[in-house]
DNA sequence: ATTCGAAAATTGGTCAGTCCAATTTCAATG
DNA sequence: CATTGAAATTGGACTGACCAATTTTCGAAT
């Protein structure tokens, strides 16, 4: 039945191909795929091989299996990383964040040289987002993610982007930050973050590095204290972060 | 056969149970875990959901699968990321660069505030090896990624040390990447870089943020600027980056 | 007509057995 | 001692079947 091609490796043929259809839109977030039994006929390879080329789009995150209810899209491009794959990754919230906030504000300061109009359009959707759920009570905080994304994606590289949406996807993964995250939503921290927010997109509009640098610094510095503050946690990384981490800010070297 | 535990997603559970061996050192990198067959009698498993554990190790970097040979051993720890499932991930060198570039600077920075004595140790070994690489006309430039990795290492925080590692794990996927260094070996800039690796220690060794900043992001530059005039492509994330992206660099903010 | 619940259909989860193909092993051969 | 080629090993894939979770259907009760 297989003689030729490439013989080895059958099922990463079938993701790539099922991926690009997902990329290309064939299939959107939230529909399903057809049934496993379907697939196999339609590519003219057995259930198993499908079920195998399944599972690397799930550990890729592109698609979540469930029984009875068939082959859910759930992302249209590989949202992957250990963590996708369940991997324990559980990194202190405070190591995460000095991470953050080390990357964030450079790329907050470079997305300013770069960003553009459309970018500033939707970042400004964004905060109109925020600002509803802020006032609505909202747990989720899907719209917070979405904004430092778009700050992520103003950068036009692709490589900060993802690097940058690596991170935050690490967040969700830990126990700790799920567990303070219910606790920020009833303080009213969220509404001092929005004014952060404000006014890191007020530099970005304006196109100053150093204020965006500055405004996405204060902000994550302002995250750290808050969540310092809310958990009794003892986390080895703030020692000797809180001051210690703010690095560089000499002449401009390169050219 | 099956009737209760959670039903779902049997593979997981094996994956992560092979996983565990590996990482315990049950099987050594290099060695072979036993036969797909074994291994389904060991767990009372169906051959094909031994597979499907499989499968995931092998995304995940663990194993290698060779027909006729068995099941290798090829890392100790998940290596991951979106490129180790194969998949397209062809990012051009510059816009890689510019990442790294902005990011390792600050990583540097940070780490001279934070490295330990065996760090430091640790770097001048890598170094020595560089050393010795540049004198043999090396083309394997792994020290090279060691001494990058060290300095991440030496921020003491892991997230900042896997991101890093993420953006030199891209580098090794790009079809442009391995065109680049194969016609870099043979000049001498690589003996330019070592002297550029060791104004970075120099500048750890001392401690200084600023200097350790400076050092890397000159020497990124001149990576960068290396490869351009060595390639003649025309790159669309060069414009507009070569001086633009010297961004921040202000007063700390923070406290 | 609407609502509710049980049966039926759908769909993934897993298994057992079989055959093929690539690789390795190892003994016979020169 | 090197080479070769057959046999054993090992992964690749298929078929067909049955189970379990979910969804859908449809008739009965209101």
């Amino acid at each position: 039945m297989n003689s030729d091609a490439k013989t080895q490796r059958r099922y990463r043929e079938l993701a790539e191909q099922l991926q690009g259809d997902i990329a290309a839109g064939r299939y959107e977030v939230g529909e399903r795929l057809p049934p496993e039994r379907d697939l196999a006929e339609a590519f003219s390879v057995s259930r198993p091989t499908i079920r195998e080329a399944l599972i690397m789009l799930e550990i890729l995150g592109l698609v979540q299996v469930r029984v009875g209810s068939g082959i859910h899209v759930v992302s249209r491009t590989p949202t992957l990383s250990a963590q996708g794959a369940g991997l324990a990754d559980d990194v202190g919230p405070f190591e995460l964040l000095q991470a953050r906030q080390l990357i964030e504000s450079e790329v907050a300061a470079f997305a300013a040289n770069r960003t553009t109009k459309s970018d500033i359009a939707r970042m400004r959707e964004a905060l109109d987002m925020e600002r509803r759920d802020v006032a609505a009570g909202d747990t989720d905080h899907r719209s917070d993610e979405m904004f430092h994304l778009l700050i992520a994606e103003a950068t036009q590289n692709t490589v900060l982007h993802e690097t940058v949406r690596s991170l935050w996807q690490r967040r969700h993964r830990s126990a700790m930050w799920l567990q303070l995250h219910r606790r920020i939503a009833e303080q009213e921290y969220r509404r001092q973050w929005l004014d952060d927010h404000q006014a890191v997109l007020a530099a970005l509009r304006a196109r100053n590095p150093e204020a965006a640098y500055d405004a996405m610094w204060s902000h994550l510095q302002r995250v750290r204290e808050t969540l310092l503050a809310i958990s009794d946690v003892d986390d080895p990384h703030f020692d000797g972060f809180l001051f210690t981490s703010a690095t560089i800010k000499t002449a401009v070297p390169g050219g």
